[in-house]
DNA sequence: TGGACATATATCTGTTCGGGTATACCTAGC
DNA sequence: GCTAGGTATACCCGAACAGATATATGTCCA
């Protein structure tokens, strides 16, 4: 496990993103926040820990996570790819003549 | 499975999107880029389908395939919400003074 | 040191999922 | 209709995974 994407898979994961979004937060708090329990909540940030999405920083008995942008950069870029097909004014035969038209194994009108 | 994330979680998935990214392309056409057997193409294509990321255009015993945006977009969308994260120039100090500093359950230094 | 608070891990369990093989379906051409 | 090409589905299997419960680890405070 060590997919952007598959670690954005899980709803959960991306709830605790999103709570993270507004800055550091600590496990309690994603705890209230995300209505998940407080061991499934430690998982998921330990995978996203182990992923490097987010990171740690420890104070007191408090462990406080804060979102690490590199990964999800990375899956943002992924997708920058795609753009083309989602631009106004690009319809799909645009796109073909655009990059060049691949070869068709099958043709019909 | 109805989610962008968990259809993009797959790296057979994401290589038949790469794949078509030329433009149309066969079932056949996929198998041959993909090296993966035709039924897993094949049924990574019906699930790509059904979720909406690909549409099918019928051209004699072809099944061509193609990139439909809207479901890719809505994923880049859920994506640029973090883009601070990556930004430069942007610490992670400054990113918690510019959306408003969150209540922080422990503090200590 | 003992106890409460905060978080992490271990273990179990039901489910989902992807690949493989065999086979069914559909279309074109004769 | 028969055959071949092209694609889809059925079924089985093993692996991965998320949630739940119980328990362990670590930290603060008296």
């Amino acid at each position: 496990m060590a997919d952007v994407f598959q670690i954005l898979a899980d709803p959960s994961r991306r709830h605790l993103l999103e709570a993270l979004r507004e800055g550091e937060r600590s496990v309690g708090d994603l705890v209230d926040r995300t209505h998940m329990s407080q061991p499934s909540v430690s998982k998921q940030l330990r995978i996203l820990r182990d992923s490097g999405v987010v990171s740690l920083r420890p104070a007191g008995r408090h462990h406080l996570y804060s979102i690490r942008g590199r990964l999800l950069r990375e899956a943002s870029e992924w997708l920058a790819y795609y753009e083309h097909f989602w631009q106004e004014g690009l319809s799909r035969m645009d796109e073909a003549l655009q990059r060049g038209s691949p070869p068709r194994p099958g043709r019909k009108g």
